[in-house]
RNA sequence: GGUGGCGUAGCCAAGUGGUUAGGCAACGGUUUGCAAAACCGUCACACGCGGGUUCGAAUCCCACCGCCACCUCCA
């Protein structure tokens, strides 16, 4: 198994990765909030677990990840005691005019389809329909409570006149080492409010209480809970808590904990997040499951701690630098903020500032999938990132490249049977090696691409016979495991030379037409196809216009046209062709083993 | 103000003491009716500026300049 090393943001030290039980690894990632749509900077982040998942999964590894979904809404003023701040979802609500469940709902729901979209595994397949994996804060208000009870019981946490309830950083010495800061009390006074009833100016809350919120939950009645989370609540807190807890709703910090340990347990082997959660948010997280649940974690073998346990809950926190466009913090008013829905589909998004840019950019129907997950992930994650629409063109050239790649083998390989060269093993073997290594090496992708592109390089330049490609292709299917930008589907084809030369006999075209003619039921005059084939002749370019549907079976009768005007010199007719099938989204390429079609 | 980080050829981006990425763009060549793709080659004796250490520095040290992030809701 390689060794994995990874930048661990507590001890900020490269270390080398082992989780806590042999061969499987707990992974907490921090997902979104869904108060809207999810931008490009939060997926750059996703991506990045995305991707420490999948390498997790090559090294062999069975990976448990949990994306949390917050639709709690976070406090815009969680400082204040009086809590005047207007959560995020109530204010997304009050502008939708629905209530805030319902919004969150909304934008979960097109978080899924984003995810899905940008391939993050943990939203595909089985996972994406199993809510332990993707938990919802609003139905771990049950924990959470459990955990500020036992909080306060231990002696972790306070509640004030207001019904509130704080953590007291004081109790934990150890506050502060995740983000490496040292909370200056004088600093942090100049921003506290006077009315504040917390002990310490660095205190966090744990449960609010303000009657304007919308999203309540009540401590001590059942009234308006679902009733499968009050059940467990009475379950996890039998004599309920503290009576002095006002109705109200959870603090920022608290979900993350209690939902990584409901669903992974008091430690686990990995947390992930974006640069700005370093703090407060998971320095918080820290201290309350260590306040509560006592959560530590031995550091790992050779790391000078290993004896003594960290007090943390998980044992490697994994950071992301954040993506900025034109070298600054994305912003509405700057017009650099691009949600993942904005670049994929600008018209349906709303986006008419983006639809130029993005047209001039060779983007007219959006910016594909693939192309924007190669481009979010093409960097190193601990290196901030400049996002450009320079950098799409430049992500859809190399995507185009493995795309091709790929098609090229794939057709090349053909159904080979016999054993690939020892040259090509070597190869194959040289790259695979250059690949896992710069993976494991921290998670550079910049030089598992570079080792990529190479072997492309390489075996372009060795021409390789069937069984060489055959091999080529599985490492390059190998590669995508982890990349996953490529196409799988047919979307391009090879009419080979001999199959072009028959079309052109009219005889035969006949029969083969006869039967495709059937798939252009669109095709506005069938009719005239259908009597120039009975009749023994090829169809115009003209009479093959009207045809909507570009299917392989369309295509090749375009193809067929074409070759016709090729052998008879008229290459300004077969320009025509090719430039009209252009438009339509479908390239044409002559090569020397037939006519190479691909859908764009 | 405090803390952390970055500055590598037209652009993106590896590399952290000596041989050295990779991609994109552009240009030339092979191939092609023309293209496209692919291949070969050029741009590339590049490393923010100025000192220093060293046989040798993009890499270590010092000073400076520029940019960014976090410290407040934030991936």
């Amino acid at each position: 198994m390689p060794v994995l090393k990874l930048k661990n943001t507590y001890t900020r030290k490269l270390e080398t990765f082992e989780p806590l039980m042999p061969g499987r690894v707990t992974m907490y990632s921090c997902g979104p909030t869904v108060y809207s749509f999810a931008h490009i900077g939060n997926f750059r982040s996703f991506l990045a677990a995305d991707i420490l998942r999948r390498v997790l999964e090559r090294n062999g590894y069975e990976v448990r990840q949990v994306m949390n979904i917050t639709d709690v809404g976070h406090m815009t003023e969680d400082h204040l005691a009086d809590a005047q701040g207007e959560d995020k979802l109530a204010r997304a609500a009050r502008e939708l005019g629905s209530d805030p469940f319902k919004v969150a709902a909304h934008f979960e729901k097109a978080f899924y389809e984003d995810a899905r979209a940008m391939r993050l595994r943990v939203m595909q397949g089985g996972e994406a329909d199993d809510r332990a994996l993707h938990p919802q804060a609003t139905r771990h208000v049950p924990e959470m409570l459990a955990m500020i009870q036992k909080l306060i019981e231990r002696g972790f946490a306070y509640v004030v006149d207001s019904g509130e309830v704080y953590y007291e950083v004081a109790k934990f010495p150890e506050y502060g080492t995740l983000s490496g800061k040292v909370i200056d009390e004088l600093e942090a006074g100049a921003r506290v409010d006077v009315r504040e009833a917390k002990r310490d100016p660095r205190d966090f809350a744990l449960w609010k209480v303000d009657v304007k919120h919308l999203m309540q939950w009540d401590p001590h009645s059942p009234k308006g809970w679902p009733k499968e989370d009050w059940d467990r609540y009475r379950e996890l807190v039998p004599k309920g808590v503290e009576k002095t807890i006002k109705p109200g709703f959870p603090g920022w910090h608290i979900e993350c904990s209690a939902m990584a340990r409901a669903h992974l347990g008091p430690v686990i082997d990995i947390h992930t997040g974006g640069e700005d959660n370093i703090f407060p948010h998971h320095e918080c997280e820290i201290a309350q499951s260590y306040g509560a649940f006592g959560s530590t974690v031995p550091g790992p073998h050779g790391a000078p701690d290993q004896q003594s346990p960290r007090k943390s809950f998980a044992r490697y926190w994994v950071h992301g630098r954040h993506l900025l466009v034109d070298n600054k913090k994305m912003a509405k008013r700057d017009g650099s903020f691009f949600t993942v829905r904005d670049l994929l589909d600008p018209v349906a998004a709303g986006r008419k500032d983006l639809q130029k840019p993005l047209a001039d950019a060779g983007f007219k129907a959006g910016v594909p999938a693939n192309v924007l997950r190669y481009a979010l992930i093409a960097n190193q994650y601990v290196q901030p990132m400049n996002f450009s629409f320079e950098l799409l063109e430049q992500a859809r050239a190399s995507v185009e490249r493995i795309q091709r790649f790929f098609e090229d083998m794939r057709q090349a390989a053909g159904d080979a049977t016999k054993p690939p060269s020892d040259r090509m093993v070597k190869l194959v073997n040289k790259h695979e090696e250059e690949f896992d290594a710069a993976l494991n090496d921290n998670l550079n992708m910049p030089n598992a691409l570079a080792s990529v592109f190479t072997f492309i390089g390489a075996v372009n330049a060795a021409k390789p016979e069937a069984a060489d490609a055959a091999e080529a292709l599985r490492l390059m299917e190998s590669f995508d495991e982890v990349l996953d930008v490529l196409d799988r589907s047919d979307r391009s084809g090879l009419f080979n030379t001999g199959d072009v030369s028959s079309w052109l006999d009219a005889e035969k075209l006949k029969t083969k037409a006869a039967h495709e003619v059937k798939h252009w039921a669109k095709a506005a005059d069938r009719e005239v196809l259908f009597e120039k084939i009975e009749a023994g002749e090829l169809p115009s370019f003209e009479d093959l216009a009207p045809i909507e549907e570009m299917d392989a079976e369309a295509i090749a009768l375009f193809v067929a046209v074409r070759q016709a005007a090729k052998k008879a010199k008229d290459f300004k007719q077969s320009d025509a062709i090719r430039d009209d099938l252009k438009r339509r989204g479908v390239l044409i390429e002559d090569t020397p083993q037939g006519v190479r079609w691909t859908l764009s």
